[in-house]
DNA sequence: CCCATTTAATTCAGTATTCAACATTTACGG
DNA sequence: CCGTAAATGTTGAATACTGAATTAAATGGG
C-alpha cells in the first residue's frame, strides 16, 4: 500500500472539501432514488436503461454493460434477471461468441425510458446541475476528470 | 414533483460534468473500500469509528449517529450490532432518557481507529485530495457546499 | 392526572449485494 | 492439434439494506 508514516493529516480545508464531497454523493443518490420511486425504478434500473438505450440496437454484451456501469458481473447478472422479470429487458444469445449474452431493451423498457427520462433530468437539474454556475460546473468537471482517470487505471491496471 | 414539460435536457457540458461526478463517487468509494479491506473494515465501519472517536466521551446517541452518518435508524442499528459483535463498539443505556442508547467506542475500537486512520488518510490523499491543486480543492468545496445544504433541507424539511 | 402523540430504537420480511464456485466456450503456446 | 489457461456468464449461500410494523418511554394539551 502506501508508506503511512510520513503522510500528513488532512488540513482543515482538505477535511471540509472531502466531507462535503462525501455528503453530496450520498445525499444526491438518495434524493435521485426517491425521485425515481414513483416510477417504480431504482437508480440502478435507470442506469441500465440509459446505457442500453444509447447503445447500438439498444443492446449490449453483459460484460460491456457491467464495465460501463462499474458493477461486478455477478451483480449485473442479478440486476438483469430482476429487470427481465419486470419486462424491461431480455437476454439474447450471441452468435459470434457462444459464451456471450446480450442484454436487450424491450419495447416496454424503451417506453419506460422515454416516459421517465424527463422527470429524471428535472431531478438531476434541480438537485445538482442548476445549483452551479456554468463556470463552476466547467471547473468541477475539469478538476474531477483526472480523478476519474486515476481511479479507472487504479481499478483495471495495478 | 417538478413540472417536466419545460425542463431542458442536459447540454454536453452538463452531461459530462454529471457523469464525471457519478463515476468519481462510485470509483472512489470502491477504492477506499478496497484499501480498508486489509484491516477488516468497511467504509461504513470506518465512518462510525470516526464519528465516535471525535465525539464527547467517544459516545453518541443512536439517533445522532444515524443523523451524522446520514443513514436510517434501521440500518444503523444493524451496523452497530455487527460492530458490537466485532468488539469495536458497545451499546450503553442512557440515564436521562430510558428510551435512548449510546453507541460507545470500546478500547479495541479506539485502537483500531488509531491504527487504521493513517492508512485511510493516505488512501484519501492518494485517490482524491492530492489530485487537486489547493485552489481547485477550495473551489470544489465552495461550489459543493450549497449543493449539500440544498440536499439536507430537501431531506429533512419538505 | 390521563390519554393521545411523538420520539427512540429495534425487529421482521422482503430485496439486493457480495464472494466464491461452477459450467461453458474461446485463445494460445508448444 | 492438444491441453492448459483465460474469458463469459450464472448460481447459491452468506451478508447487508430497506421500509413498515412494533415496543417502550417521554411529552403535552385539556
Amino acid at each position: 500500500m502506501t508508506t503511512d508514516s510520513d503522510t500528513p493529516w488532512l488540513t482543515d480545508q482538505e477535511q471540509r472539501a472531502w466531507r462535503t464531497h462525501l455528503d453530496v454523493s450520498r445525499l444526491l443518490m438518495h434524493q435521485l432514488e426517491r425521485d425515481l420511486q414513483p416510477f417504480g425504478l431504482t437508480n440502478n434500473d435507470y442506469e441500465i436503461l440509459v446505457n442500453l438505450s444509447e447503445a447500438e440496437d439498444r443492446r449490449l454484451r453483459m460484460s460491456d454493460l457491467a464495465a460501463s456501469t462499474l458493477q461486478s458481473k455477478s451483480r449485473l447478472s442479478h440486476q438483469i434477471t430482476r429487470m427481465e422479470n419486470a419486462g424491461l429487458v431480455r437476454r439474447e444469445s450471441c452468435e459470434s461468441d457462444r459464451r456471450g449474452l446480450y442484454a436487450v431493451l424491450t419495447e416496454e423498457g424503451w417506453d419506460t425510458m422515454r416516459r421517465v427520462a424527463p422527470h429524471h433530468v428535472a431531478s438531476v437539474r434541480k438537485h445538482f446541475i442548476d445549483l452551479f454556475s456554468a463556470e463552476d460546473l466547467q471547473a468541477l468537471r475539469a478538476s474531477l476528470t483526472p480523478v476519474a482517470e486515476h481511479l479507472r487505471t487504479e481499478r483495471g491496471g495495478v
